[in-house]
DNA sequence: AAGATAATGATAACCGTTATCATATGGCGA
DNA sequence: TCGCCATATGATAACGGTTATCATTATCTT
């Protein structure tokens, strides 16, 4: 006989329970292209749960980046934009400044040496963040 | 006879007139060691000119970081900061995240392999941003 | 099922920054 | 030097993303 799956809780934060609004902001933001605001992560909750309101997701977006479902990252406008975290591991952005959009990227050489930059200057490295502005593919080709 | 020396506007955008705010405004900056946040810019520059409002900073500010004398960054926690960018030139920022004291750095190989990264995406690079995060040598001592 | 506690939605509060507007000031031509 | 007009200024309201509050509801444990 069929027996139910185990819950599995979207938070593994300690105390956490199952929430399926914070299932439905999960999902938002895995199945989507990511680098969604607050305000679109909330705009694709509700086609899952109508009701939703935008400080669950809030809150969810919080404790979901708390357990590293998901992680935030704030552009120079101040607005926090979310993308999923799971399978994808780091990376930095280079940021379209005529048209917004977003490339992401690694170069593990420019990672090494941060480390190196880091050690030089007796800090112990917790992370960084490293975004490249200028004109993409596209935009440049328009210019 | 001593004759005036030429005006100098302390902001060389189109237009512009000299103002004594402006000029303490930047001075304000330029004699800190940076990193002052708009109301800690208003602090200092109330030594020089008490009537001097918030507006007029945040103005100033924006003028002068417009015709490059001072530059604007902005950390995680979004409240923009503030230094001479005059004869300093582009550096890099090492954050604390334990005394958030700033260390500044370059890495002019990091700089080169960006340039690479951004040529590698079809970017034309306009600028970027690096800010590491972790704690400093005296932060990391006391743990 | 009942009790304990986490989650939720509506909305007020927060806070750095910007906009507004009446007034003051700087710089130019006469 | 004087007068004109665009710019600069200060007080303060408005803005917008995010967080706090609180009464109510959902979830978990026993
Ligand atoms: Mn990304
Ligand atoms: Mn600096
Ligand atoms: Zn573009
Ligand atoms: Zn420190």
């Amino acid at each position: 006989m069929a027996r139910k799956k185990p819950e599995v809780n979207s938070c593994d934060c300690q105390g956490a329970r199952k929430s399926r609004r914070r299932d439905a902001v999960l999902d938002a933001v895995a199945s989507s292209d990511g680098h969604l605001s607050a305000e679109e992560v909330h705009r694709e909750a509700k086609k899952r749960l109508p009701g939703i309101g935008i400080a669950t997701v809030y809150r969810s977006l919080k404790c979901l980046c708390g357990c590293g479902k998901v992680s935030e990252f704030i552009p120079p406008d101040g607005v926090a934009r979310y993308e999923a975290a799971g399978s994808r591991g780091h990376h930095d952005h280079l940021v379209c400044t005529a048209c917004g959009c977003f490339v992401e990227a690694v170069d593990p050489e420019i990672e090494r040496l941060q480390e190196r930059l880091a050690a030089r200057h007796g800090f112990r490295l917790e992370g960084h963040r490293l975004e490249i502005y200028g004109l993409c593919a596209c935009c440049a080709r328009k210019k």
